[in-house]
DNA sequence: ATGCAATGCGCG
DNA sequence: AAAGCGCGCATTGCAT
């Protein structure tokens, strides 16, 4: 087959066919950017070219004539979202079977760097196909749209070529690797996400403008006080700088090393990488280990700083509606969960700002007005924000899989778990203790050690191993389920999730991540099944629900508010997913018109409706039977070890 | 000029 | 074992 320009009609060729797709654009955002022309490649129809647009009249004619391609059609594509936004499609709708070779690379790999020359050079290297090898122009005609059109010809069939390749490669693997029931469920959520993208957020223009003024001042006013403080002027940015001003030019003690031996030195592991700075100026040090009053000036100074560029950013990314249109990456995590980007999405900060000392909790405080940047974020006129999230999950999630007793009777009592640790192991469960505990679990159960644990709580070693002895009492499954985690990885080489999904570590020393994994990709499988169960529900209501945000345990829905309450009753059902585990996902619902003032809604049971076919559960049953056999292995590996540690 | 590492901090 | 895990983003400062 030769490649080359060839007439927008040769894709109704490819109607019923396996093809890939490739388009070229004048940049990233779908909602603004404009297309320049599609490569596609289809050797069962013998069609491989560049189709160039140039006008209006062309880009539609584009897209009305790939929305043609049949629902028997399989369409690959490399990121499949960026080239469905430009096309204004949606695959579920015109039924095809979507292979995103991104997504196929993640699951075998999720390491791998997911850029198709990457995934090319791995997975496809000496047998590729591909012709064109040159890197792209650098320099004044860097962009594609600034090529020749001969060359932009060549690198987009290319393109095409190797993700349809890709695709051909990879299938296979999934199959062999049990993938595909993990594989079918990503395309689905995938085609949902495409939704939440375009639907966006809309932000509060007139709060944004307000808040960003105050801040700013609020800023310069911090500075000023710094600079008195310390005698000079200086750009407080530079860590150089601002170390320099308070260590030397004040004077201040520099923070002591937490890892230095009696005699100050450091013999750890790391001493000469330099991990540990004493020129520092993180707010930990500052505050709890310099236990200087500039240290809370500084915390201020940086966060409202941060804060007024964060609204800076948010509006250099709102399109003319002023809407927020992120990017909810499927293959951003080593774990399965999703990442957000071009504004993240899941690191807004929160209206209650947690006070910590290393990571242990001393308090809260309200994050209020221009401080409190969720309100930056609200629901369209007439609609009302709907946020589910789960109640403790992740210790939920640690429960299921490890069948703790102690976690499985507070998930069954429906007790706050939390608090009776911290009832267990500081004989109160206020709420200090509580964030304790809380913390601190899930330090226990990601494997974090003796050292690590009284460095953190400041507390002595003999302390710290009774707390330590208290949680494993009170946890009796945390050690001997770490033990299996790794004992399971050293056989496979990778953990499998409930879900299906692999995660691979060949390196001893850093298989004991993999409990984490199986708990947040874990966790991360579910919230994505839930999704899908929801999407579907909104999209039959009919009546414009839409899903604006996901952030790992959490849903964000755009209710119209008629219908607000029971919707919300009803996804909140959904969500709990009761038939994965036999054991519902608790959750925790919410309303309001601004991301930033929501109020707990006290739900109402309705009555259970199946709303999502027998063959979709199916599937994550065969996935769940994979996982429980190499589970089981491990188990008994883990057993036979204790049984010989106990006979000594 | 451009890229990368280090630092710091927001979220779950 | 500085070995609690997973992210994205802004900034500085040095290297290429």
């Amino acid at each position: 087959m030769e490649m080359g320009i060839i007439s927008r009609s040769k894709i109704l060729e490819c109607s019923g066919k396996k093809v890939a797709i490739d388009l070229e654009t004048t940049g990233l955002k779908f909602w603004d950017n404009k297309i320049i022309g599609m490569g596609i490649y289809c050797p069962d129809a013998e069609v491989w070219g560049y189709m160039p647009v140039e006008n209006y009249k062309e880009i539609e004619d584009l897209k009305n004539l790939t929305r043609q391609l049949s629902p028997e059609t399989t369409v690959i594509m490399h990121n499949a979202k960026f080239d469905c936004h430009f096309l204004r499609i949606q695959p579920r709708e015109l039924g095809w079977t979507l292979w995103d070779t991104t997504v196929m690379v993640h699951l075998v790999d999720s390491r791998v760097r997911k850029a198709l020359t990457n995934a090319e050079h791995i997975y496809l290297g000496s047998d590729s196909k591909r012709g064109y090898q040159e890197e792209p122009p650098r320099g004044k005609k860097n962009k594609v749209w600034e090529w020749d059109l001969d060359l932009t010809v060549k690198y987009c069939c290319n393109d095409a070529l190797v993700t349809y390749d890709l695709a051909e490669k990879l299938y296979p693997v999934l199959e062999e690797n049990l993938l595909l029931p993990v594989f079918v469920k990503d395309m689905f959520y995938l085609c949902d996400l495409i939704d939440v993208e375009e639907t966006g957020f809309l932000v509060n223009i007139p709060y944004t403008h307000r808040a960003h003024d105050a801040l700013r001042e609020t800023e310069s006013k911090l500075a000023e006080a710094l600079y008195d403080s310390c005698g000079a002027r200086f750009n407080w940015r530079s860590h150089k700088q601002l170390s320099n001003a308070i260590y030397e030019g004040l004077g201040i003690a520099r923070p002591v090393n937490p890892f230095a031996d009696a005699d100050g030195v450091d013999r750890s592991k790391f001493a000469d990488k330099g991990k540990y700075n004493s020129a520092s100026t993180s707010t930990f040090l500052l505050m709890e280990k310099v236990k200087h009053p500039l240290g809370e000036l500084i915390a201020s100074l940086r966060e409202t700083a941060k804060l007024a560029k964060t609204l800076e950013r948010w509006a250099t990314l709102s399109d003319e509606n002023n809407v927020v249109h992120s990017s909810f990456n499927l293959t951003g995590t080593r774990t399965g969960r999703l990442s957000s980007s071009k504004p993240n999405l899941q690191n807004v900060p929160s209206s209650v700002r947690g006070r910590f000392t290393q990571s242990v909790y001393t308090g809260s405080m309200e994050r209020t007005e221009e401080y409190n940047l969720r309100k930056a974020f609200i629901s369209r006129p007439g609609k009302s924000l709907l946020a589910i999230d789960y109640k403790q999950m992740e210790m939920r999630m640690f429960g299921i899989l490890s069948e703790d007793p102690f976690m499985l009777s507070s998930l069954y009592a429906g007790r706050d778990i939390h608090g009776d640790i911290a009832e267990a192991v500081w004989g109160t469960r206020d709420k200090v203790h509580r964030e304790w505990s809380k913390t601190i679990s899930f330090g226990l159960i990601y494997g974090m050690t003796l050292g690590t644990l009284m460095y953190r709580l400041n507390k002595s070693k003999y302390e710290a191993k009774k707390i330590t002895e208290k949680y494993y009492q009170t946890f009796p499954r945390i050690q001997p389920w770490l033990l299996e985690r790794i004992a399971q990885c050293e056989d496979y080489l990778y953990l499998r999730y409930w879900s299906g999904r692999i995660w691979r570590e060949e390196d001893r020393d850093y298989m004991y991540r993999g409990a984490n994994a199986q708990i947040q990709g874990g966790c991360a499988d579910i919230l994505s099944v839930a999704e899908i169960r929801s999407a579907k529900w909104c999209r039959k209501q009919g009546t414009d629900h839409n899903l604006l945000n996901l952030v790992h345990d959490e849903l964000i829905f755009e209710i119209p508010d008629e219908h607000l309450v029971r919707s919300a009753n009803k996804l909140s059902e959904l969500m709990q997913v009761p038939d994965i585990f036999n054991i519902p996902f608790v959750t925790d619902t919410k309303i309001g018109k601004s991301y930033g003032e929501l109020y707990p809604l006290d739900s109402e049971v309705i009555a259970s409706e199946q709303e999502f076919s027998q063959s979709e559960l199916e599937a994550f049953l065969l996935a769940s039977e994979i996982a429980s056999e190499e589970r089981r292995v491990s188990q008994e590996k883990v057993q036979a070890q204790v049984q010989a540690q106990e006979n000594n």
